[in-house]
DNA sequence: CGTGGTTCAGTGGACTAGCCAATAGGACAC
DNA sequence: GTGTCCTATTGGCTAGTCCACTGAACCACG
């Protein structure tokens, strides 16, 4: 769920075929262990194993090239320069006690994140806190766990900081985030208190208090990491 | 390093056409006077005008779209999404290089390091910070820059917070960093003031204070971001 | 012995020509 | 008016071809 950017609902995205190459190419490259300074097949065998033209298999590595995920060398080959986003959660799935360290991460990405919505805040992203807000609150009135909705929460919150830069990093850990929000959100009447740190996180926003705001995110992360280590812990 | 009497070798940048084309189509755009929402002429009269095949073309519009600039629409035509600030192709080669975003970002991941390094820093943690603030300090009295120094510092102080997913993040955005690091210390007094900076971090570290590891490193990054500011401002 | 040039295989760069697919807007029937 | 269909225009993608670059092996010369 490529999504901290856009609150905006489905929009037919039409896929171009170069992005559909370019996710395979690196979640290729992530399975099959391909590291930083590896090389990928030549452009020819590349584009027959993938089924695309050479065209498009070109196109594809421009996009991937411009991110910076690879480098292209005329007369060379194609190498990778940064570690893949399936590659860091293979990395970090090697690792056992792989659920703390996602928190932290969360920690500081976004507080910081919450502080920087605070100060930049636009009226639609507003609009899209308060719709998250209403569609979690509606599920949990339900008896549901509102994972949509706290999605979409943190999703709307990452797009009201306006930074493109943290929004990248948090899309890189967003599989990550996923299991830890499932492990969460199903204990018994954590929907409902998470519910309740999402308001004042947003009350934090729209007040315009970046500090609060920061304060307030940090102590919900720090909630869902106390039950999360009660859990794992002993 | 085959010449260490030389300062600098030619340094011949192979530039590929579409980067060529991408910034030609958005000085042209900027020239034209054209703002978000209009519509660029259509792909196969634009190749002629630009003197480049279809195929090239389509690679430029597949890079500005990565980057945000234009927006690819299949059967209708091609928009601008986005006003072109005529260092648009620069910022294509540089990535998402925004130098407010790069120390925003610093500032979520590092002050969170610094403070969980203040907590789990390990002998041998502590005697790479040290190494490293030895090694700035040598040679900034020499005269340099201490941009190897600084670099280690930082990498130390990610490595004692035994963090293997910040650190993965912070991997991502080191050739961002670079960048800033370069800027910022390359200004007169700069590698003195940033010295200090890391003495107080380290101290912070050392003392296994993370309050005030996470202080430290949040004023370290926040003079980086002054001085930064200042000359973008001009 | 080594320095420098040459060759060659492999690789990406770019172009041309062509057909397919989606869109918007007008023509038409109702 | 209203809805349907048609069509010109536009981008999407492919195939085939040739060119330019890289690196390594090779060889000739000093």
């Amino acid at each position: 769920m490529p999504d901290p950017g856009r609150p905006l609902p489905p929009k037919v995205t039409r896929t171009r075929l170069y992005e559909q190459v370019a996710e395979q190419i690196t979640t290729w490259a992530a399975q099959s262990g391909l590291t930083v300074g590896d090389r990928l097949p030549p452009e020819r065998e590349l584009a027959v194993q993938l089924g695309v033209s050479r065209a498009t298999l070109s196109q594809a590595l421009v996009a991937l090239e411009v991110v910076g995920v690879v480098a292209v060398r005329h007369g060379d080959g194609t190498v990778l320069v940064r570690p893949t986003t399936a590659s860091i959660g293979q990395a970090i799935r090697a690792h056992a006690s792989r659920l703390p360290e996602i928190l932290e991460t969360r920690d500081a990405l976004e507080t910081k994140l919450a502080a920087l919505a605070a100060e930049r805040r636009t009226d639609d992203d507003l609009a899209a806190i308060e719709a998250a807000l209403a569609e979690m609150e509606a599920d949990v009135e339900a008896g549901g766990r509102g994972v949509e909705g706290d999605q979409r929460f943190h999703a709307a919150v990452t797009a009201a900081s306006h930074s493109a830069l943290l929004a990248r990093l948090m899309v890189e850990i967003a599989p990550l985030v996923t299991e830890s929000r499932l492990e969460s959100l199903s204990q018994p009447g954590r929907p409902r208190a998470s519910l309740a740190g999402h308001r004042r996180i947003a009350a934090a926003i729209v007040a315009g208090d970046p500090a609060a705001a920061a304060a307030a995110m940090h102590d919900h992360i720090g909630m869902v990491s106390d039950v999360a280590l009660l859990r794992e812990g002993q």
